[in-house]
DNA sequence: TATAAAAATGATAATTTTTATTATTTTTAT
DNA sequence: ATAAAAATAATAAAAATTATCATTTTTATA
């Protein structure tokens, strides 16, 4: 894991961690703006940017118009709701063999694989599908 | 397929179909204009937007900053290679009867399913790694 | 074919998200 | 304690996409 140097850096790294919520910036800069007056959005930007190149977190990608991140950076999926425009985890990967045997036949150096599932979830399935951002 | 109304519209998607370069709609209006001089940058914009509600064209997200389409609705997969930055497509989707079991498993509809690989291309793993927008 | 209504377009302004800039503050090393 | 290095806050700037609206094109119909 990454040393965390400044006070602000692990705050930022705290709240990604508290939530499976797979926050954009700005929601983690909502979420942590009442306690920390003094928090910039752009530090919010920046250090999220800088878990992503050094490992420490992952970008989903821009989804319903936002990079939504993820301190968990195990091989998982993710699911997103049409209805909510809530990310979940889908507790499955893309099979590593697999992946290996697309790279022999393509002859690309495959490294990652991000696979994501859109359509209903349980609760907007539910009734009430009131809208969630 | 949809009906094509416009002259328009029929060379956008014209030009959607004739590339495997899953084109941004920037990509789309740089290679019309100089044949069609009176064609707007909105003009293209909105017609993917449509063609991608109505279910003619597919969009893959926004890859490195673009929003890139795709004529090709069957299901298959892609892989940006980060060398270059192009997008190629996968000829490989996922299992449709293990999407069925994670509904299941997790309760929610799935509905679509999209996988995005990256690594390095087999021209840009040759040598030359000459960036490419 | 002529023509009126509807739809689509071009040009550009506006919006939105993210990044860059820079003076200031915090952290680190000594 | 203090100087150098790193990080931050505030905000300007950049970049991509969408909205607006007057004009043009297309469609439907007489």
């Amino acid at each position: 894991m990454r040393k965390n140097f400044s006070r602000k850096r692990q705050t930022i790294y705290a709240a990604l961690c508290s939530t499976r919520s797979h926050p954009s910036a700005e929601m983690i800069y909502t979420a942590l703006k009442p306690e920390n007056p003094d928090l910039s959005l752009a530090t919010v930007y920046r250090n999220l940017r800088d878990f992503c190149a050094d490992g420490t977190a992952v970008s989903l990608g821009v989804i319903n118009g936002h990079e939504r991140f993820d301190a968990d950076t195990s091989p998982h999926s993710h699911f997103v709701c049409r209805g909510c425009g809530r990310v979940y985890d889908i507790e499955e990967a893309y099979p590593q063999q697999r992946m290996q045997e697309l790279g022999e036949r393509y002859a690309y150096s495959f490294e990652t694989c991000e696979i994501v599932f859109t359509g209903m979830c349980q609760e907007c399935l539910g009734g009430e599908n009131k809208i969630q951002h």
